[in-house]
DNA sequence: TGTACATCAGTGAACGCGCGTTCACTGATGTAC
DNA sequence: TGTACATCAGTGAACGCGCGTTCACTGATGTAC
């Protein structure tokens, strides 16, 4: 007797409206969220631009914040996934070409979907918390450079710097269980890096997002690969 | 005959009142930003707050948006002030000392003012579109990189990469007419490293503000100032 | 296959709230003569 | 120094709006026998 929770293809008709209704939910609130931020978004703008009474939200999503919760983690997985599918059309054996092409699919998603970028990785929603359910999709696209550092790491192929200065302990025993805990063999200071480049990553494409670069770089494009490149270099990957 | 506007020092009761009255609201408002954002910042619970009625405001500010205005350039001004006041502190020919002071420097100011760093550098607040006035303020602490780049490199004290990739000519371009616009002498290579290193500085601030650093890394401290170390030997900094 | 009952989606009204902004007004402060 | 007028700060009421959430309800869908 199967259990019917895990069937992934609703049967009913009930469930079928259900699903579907549930998906209209929540791509009406991620359109809003571009003409009104996240902290603007409104339940019963949502209702209203699909024919509905406010009250019946409730049938679908128990609050606000959970509706909210509900996009966070689809844009959690929506990057993750865009930076696995880059990766991994990549051949296994070129950190430069996954980090690279990794580090183009962010940026790509990012600037498709500024709201949802600027929903998980721009400035907190005040009065939100986000929930424990949040931390596993969080985590897909950091996995992606985890993945590649190891397999990198493996193969002899990250150079070591020449005078690299030494890790605080209290550094190294933080990035060493970083790596345990996803079950990955990365040096602590190759995972370092990685880290870095990963942070300055995510800074190249919020400066651009929020607009710290107007009037300052032009040409986006070829400065996003140009600090792409370096900080394969950093990283030492060849 | 003096310009009255000019005159630093307030003369009447009028005056005066209304600068003290005009500095309450604003620290008013840097208050409530901390417990709603910027998105939620109410006029009337300014206004509530400070025992007046919420149409009083309006003699100070003509709206909403404008009182969102000059908090966003006191805070550029205040970030930049604290940069400014780091780097001063240091030797003149120290530029990997400069660099760190003012890496420091802006870290301390964006955890001690994290709404207003949020503000300026976190998502844009929907619905508000920054003015010209803001301009000015907003490049003064980027400047106090881009000086002692130009100190550093007039001196000789930058070194170059052995293996230093070409600029893309339009990147070379855009950098050299930002240098020129501050009539400043940097080679385009040095700052093209400068504004790379000041990226990855940002983005790790917003992401150790912003949460992307929980269950990553718990030192954050050690972290911070391992990476000031990364990025001034990026630059290449003596 | 048919019936009785349980579950569920959606309605519409209501509660209680807060918001930005305008406007005519009063009374205090400042200025010109 | 004194007076008449102009400027300005602050009041209180009002406009028109939107919000999240609750609740009793109707009617459709699903299920057990």
């Amino acid at each position: 007797m199967p259990d019917p929770e895990s069937t992934s293809a609703p049967r009913t008709a009930r469930a079928i409206a259900r699903a579907e209704l549930t998906r209209q939910i929540k791509d009406t609130a991620r359109s809003h969220l571009a003409e009104t931020g996240a902290p603007g978004l409104s339940l019963r703008a949502v209702a209203r631009e699909l024919g509905m009474v406010s009250s019946a939200l409730y049938r679908y999503f128990p609050s606000r914040d959970e509706l909210l919760t509900a996009l966070i983690i689809d844009a959690y997985d929506s990057v993750g996934a865009a930076a696995e599918a880059a990766d991994a059309a990549v051949r296994r054996s070129d950190g430069r070409g996954r980090f690279r092409a990794t580090g183009r699919a962010i940026r790509s998603w990012a600037r498709a979907n500024p709201h949802e970028y600027a929903l998980v990785y721009g400035s907190p929603v005040p009065g939100y918390a986000a929930p424990e359910d949040t931390i596993g999709p969080a985590t897909r696209a950091p996995l992606v450079l985890m993945r590649l550092l190891a397999d990198a790491s493996a193969a002899g192929r990250v150079t070591e710097p020449d005078h690299q200065p030494g890790l605080p302990a209290s550094v190294r025993s933080d990035l060493a269980r970083l790596a345990a805990d996803a079950g990955l063999e990365i040096p602590p200071p190759a995972l370092a890096r990685g880290v870095l480049a990963w942070t300055a990553l995510f800074g190249a494409v919020s400066f651009e997002l929020f607009g710290q670069f107007v009037n300052v770089i032009d040409d986006t494009d070829a400065w996003f690969d140009h600090q792409l490149d370096r900080l394969t270099d950093l990283i030492g990957l060849q």
